[in-house]
DNA sequence: CCTCGTCCTTTACGACTGTCAAGAAAACCT
DNA sequence: AGGTTTTCTTGACAGTCGTAAAGGACGAGG
């Protein structure tokens, strides 16, 4: 791999901080190869040396940039997480009427499926790993009340325009969505590839049936 | 292991049946035992002779009763299976109002939890593993449409005793218990010893606040 | 009693794992 | 230009994995 030439410093501390730029970078770069491995294979298969074959790098480089296989994973994982744990910010501050929130939303559960399913079983590969695996715990339990979190701000919000209340506490009410969530993701990946579209759909269905029930 | 004699048989036809017997029986027990070993480890880091170690035989027993790893896998989750997906039926059964069956049902979800927590775990590993390994579709998908079932036999008696009608599918249904069954499971898997038996109180007061809005 | 089929233990094989280190290559700085 | 530091390749290590086979133990049937 040719590394991009760093420009010409003349302060040493530019240039150290260059490098610590540049360092990070290939960490990120890893941790974006890396996260394609494992959404595609899972965790429990994706082996260091599987996951630096299907990337640019070697696997001593793996080892060089990360020290433990634990400390890419969990890199890993709240890389991804800073991207999208704010995915449905834009519908919430965009919308102006209930319906227009609720379809929104239901239409981007069903969107973000057909766009980044694999990222989404790799989640919940890591979060059921986590029951069997202490290390994993934080990270998971931590992007966890994150994901709740935007899952309520969604609901606030749509409780706001339709001029009702929640109708659950935040926790339930990202428990159930998400269980219908975790369904179709389940169906999706591993239903036929023609069904895909449709599951998609009664996703959507779904959504838009419970919506309206979540407030009071 | 001194293995138990087979009964003086005369017939040479109920001798052949008692061996078949017999050999099932050790499936049966092999597969006792490494649901135990698979639902403290999880479905990754159950390895074969590790399955064996937690178990009376060596690991060339468990080749010599099952030849594939996955055969092992697929044998233990339909015989987990065979004892579990009926686990309300009993509720239902005796059931005179509605009320008794939901705090019933309430209570059962996590008594289950309580007695066999890691049974669950495994499942939801299992269910999570088979969208990255095809071999494993097959039985999730058929235990999945069972628990479906099961849950479908729940609320029909509900509505039934309610004098009302359930307000949703069988499958979303399932998809809003499961979704808070899940979400309680991780709670008690992961989070602090203390705190189980109020975890799973929690999950018995949001149930009894689902139920209702489940009718119509 | 002796053989045969079943059941089980033991050992082995090749592949794969995470981790590490030696050293080449490249980039950097003076 | 030359020495230093960073980056990367390569090969090796000690384990573990699934799978298999060779052989012993042992009751069943002749």
């Amino acid at each position: 791999m040719a590394v991009p030439p760093a420009p010409a410093a003349v302060d040493p501390m530019a240039a150290a901080a260059a490098r610590v730029s540049r360092h990070d970078n290939r960490r990120d770069q890893l941790a974006e190869s890396a996260l394609v491995t494992l959404g595609n294979l899972g965790y429990a298969k994706s082996s260091l040396r599987e996951i630096a074959q299907r990337s640019p790098f070697t696997h001593g480089v793996v080892h060089y940039y990360f020290s433990n296989k634990e400390e890419l994973i969990t890199y890993c994982v709240r890389y991804y997480k800073a991207t999208c744990v704010t995915r449905y910010d834009e519908i919430v501050t965009t919308s102006s009427t209930a319906e227009e929130l609720q379809s929104g939303f239901a239409a981007k559960l069903a969107e973000t499926i057909r766009e980044e399913g694999p990222m989404h079983q790799l989640w919940y590969d890591l979060r059921n790993q986590s029951m069997f695996e202490p290390a994993l715990r934080e990270v998971v339990l931590e992007i966890d009340g994150q994901l709740q979190a935007m899952i309520w701000r969604v609901i606030t919000k749509y409780a706001d325009l339709a001029g009702r209340e929640p109708a659950l506490d935040p926790a339930t009410t990202y428990g159930l969505l998400d269980g219908l969530f975790a369904q179709t993701l389940l169906a999706w990946a591993t239903g036929p590839e023609g069904d895909r579209e449709s599951v998609l759909d009664v996703l959507t269905a779904r959504v838009d049936t419970l919506m309206p029930t979540l407030l009071r």
